[in-house]
DNA sequence: TGTTAGCACTCCTAAGAACTGAGTGCTAAA
DNA sequence: TTTAGCACTCAGTTCTTAGGAGTGCTAACA
């Protein structure tokens, strides 16, 4: 185990080199005024520290840089999350203070409320609409053959799609048939919906509606493709990540750029398992072009449940103290949002 | 003006010059079979045509590049458009064969496939919601206080939004009121409707409708945004433009993806006054970050008015005839696509 | 008169050499 | 156990040099 002042020095020298991204040297260290050793000490310590895999050396002559090890331990046991300043309070509430009637806002401006805040990139993943419970369905006539449906859900999502009217059905048909529906299946999760009607509810439906089939076809129409829907992502600040020093390579712009052109690989990379607030240091990604990459994310709720998270990009090299509170904040703050955005449209 | 042999000359530097992106010089000229002159004869017609302005020396011992009055010469004068290799119109036609039910995939596919082809950055602009025509107007009570409006237009956009229900209305006064509005507006322009309530209906309506102030708000509520929803754009291939060598440069890069995240200068970049396909050199699109590429555009049309755009960005040292043909075609597809679109949808 | 060959000149680029300085490891003294 | 001192290492910078691509100019040629 560490000594007290192994964690010292380690937190110093993690500290100095995420703020200067250049390799630190024992001199620097020991000038410092939390440190009463000398650079000789500080270079055995060092030493040790390098021995025991927590700092690298890029080359004999150039100072330490903390390790993915470095790091993990500075995550998990040395770091004191960083309180906001008056400055972030500000800029947050300036920004969040708008009345937002439209879900897709509340979302866009948190990613980028982060993204200004921390000046790193910043993903968003908003929640998947089979997740949601129903509200209410609705399908609306536009013609003899086509119609609207409306589906809107617990979260207050809304979705809306064009579907075919099937040939020897009424609009008496159908607004009968939606209201069966909108009876028995509000409340109940969109990924159930499917198996409800074809489980419990068709023995009723073939009794009160006709061309039965016909109206499965319209119901199909209706939920099939709200399960295949991707995950909604949203991102900011893809810009700001170039200013770091480590993105000076446009190789490493590009492998990050095409990255983020795939929506799904980017879902994998937020998405968390656990609760609170989770940190992924280098190659515990498991992504090649990321591997100088941590991403630090939560997930929010609804309802008591985590639905989607947000997270932040950023080298290794990045502001963990900051980021942290900042997600830990935020991600509970967007939680309680949503449940006044729920609030404000069903009650 | 220009001698046929300074136009060969002029059109072989830009050719070599657009596939080598290094300057050209005289005996690279003189080795091609199209060229009947020894390398002398041409250095002394380079100097020409330096000294006309077509031409840039980048030092003095350096071969000639292109300079942005020759570029344009090149595209109004000398360039053929490219055809259709039988592998464009096979990769073009396996991912567009697709049915689609969705608009949004319409745009999202002729992008990505655009960049494919062109290996260049495409920008696609979505029509603008307020220049369709209203087809359809409905409201649907989700609770006491809150409502979901839908709104359907010509091209099949349907805005949806939540809205709030005025203290003292029914259910039927809104009913009633939106069966007004959906006899008189249809096939008006969304950005006529809020005058033409105004003006010419609110006679009427004071006449049928009780509560009309409160009627109004509900209607504004409805309208008001989408006069004020930007523009839609669709952006594809931003990674492919960095292995263009122009791109090394991060600083450049940085300043291209900054551009981008603005939606409003993205707009102005690819809108179009004119038909047909039209080349921004430059400087001539008059901003800072993309003094050094060219954008190719066109624009699509429903119901014979050119309601949006798609464009090419790349270097000025971009293909210009490959790229020239390909979006001449796929403007014209585009249209015509959408039109069997809204016939889908409305016939 | 237009075209071409020849030659001296320019200047970018790459490769190597020399220098600098930050930082280390090790040893010996406090 | 800590610290001061010193020799050593090596990345980065600057300077130099050689090579080569390309030019402009002149004179000869058809």
């Amino acid at each position: 185990m560490l000594t007290e002042r192994q964690k010292l020095i380690l937190l110093a020298v993690i500290d100095d080199y995420i703020t200067s991204a250049v390799p630190v040297g024992s001199r620097t260290i020991s000038k410092k005024k939390s440190i009463g050793y000398s650079a000789a000490t500080i270079r055995n310590e060092m030493a040790d520290l390098e021995e025991m895999g927590f700092l690298e050396q890029p080359h004999t002559s150039a100072g330490r840089i903390p390790s993915q090890k470095g790091y993990r331990f500075y995550v998990d046991h040395l770091l004191t999350p960083q309180p906001w300043t008056e400055n972030d309070i500000f800029q947050y509430e300036s920004q969040s203070s708008i009345e937002f009637d439209d879900l897709e806002e509340i979302f866009r401006q948190t990613t980028s409320v982060i993204s200004e805040l921390t000046n790193y990139m910043t993903i968003t993943l908003a929640p998947k609409m089979v997740e949601h419970r129903l509200k209410h369905l609705q399908v609306i006539p536009l013609t003899e053959r086509y119609a609207v449906s409306i589906v809107v859900t617990n979260t207050g999502y809304v979705d809306q799609r064009r579907i075919v009217v099937p040939k020897n059905v009424t609009v008496g048909n159908i607004e009968q048939f939606v209201n069966i529906l909108n009876h028995r299946l509000q409340g109940l999760r969109m990924s159930k919906l499917k198996t409800a009607v074809e489980k419990k509810l068709i023995e009723e439906l073939k009794r009160y509606v006709d061309h039965i089939e016909s109206m499965l076809d319209l119901f199909h129409q209706i939920i099939d493709q709200i399960g295949k829907e991707e995950e909604r992502v949203y991102l900011s600040g893809t810009t700001r990540i170039l200013d770091q020093p480590e993105f000076q390579d446009v190789e490493k712009v590009k492998s990050l750029l095409d990255l983020l052109e795939e929506t799904e690989a980017i879902s994998q990379l937020v998405e968390s398992d656990s609760t609170g607030v989770q940190v992924r240091i280098g190659k515990e990604n498991h992504i090649q072009s990321i591997n100088h990459c941590s991403i630090i994310s939560a997930s929010y709720m609804i309802d008591g449940e985590p639905v989607g998270s947000i997270g932040v990009l950023g080298p290794t090299r990045m502001d963990y103290s900051k980021v942290i509170g900042l997600i830990d904040f935020l991600s509970k703050d967007l939680t309680s949002r949503l449940r006044k955005w729920a609030e404000g449209s069903f009650t």
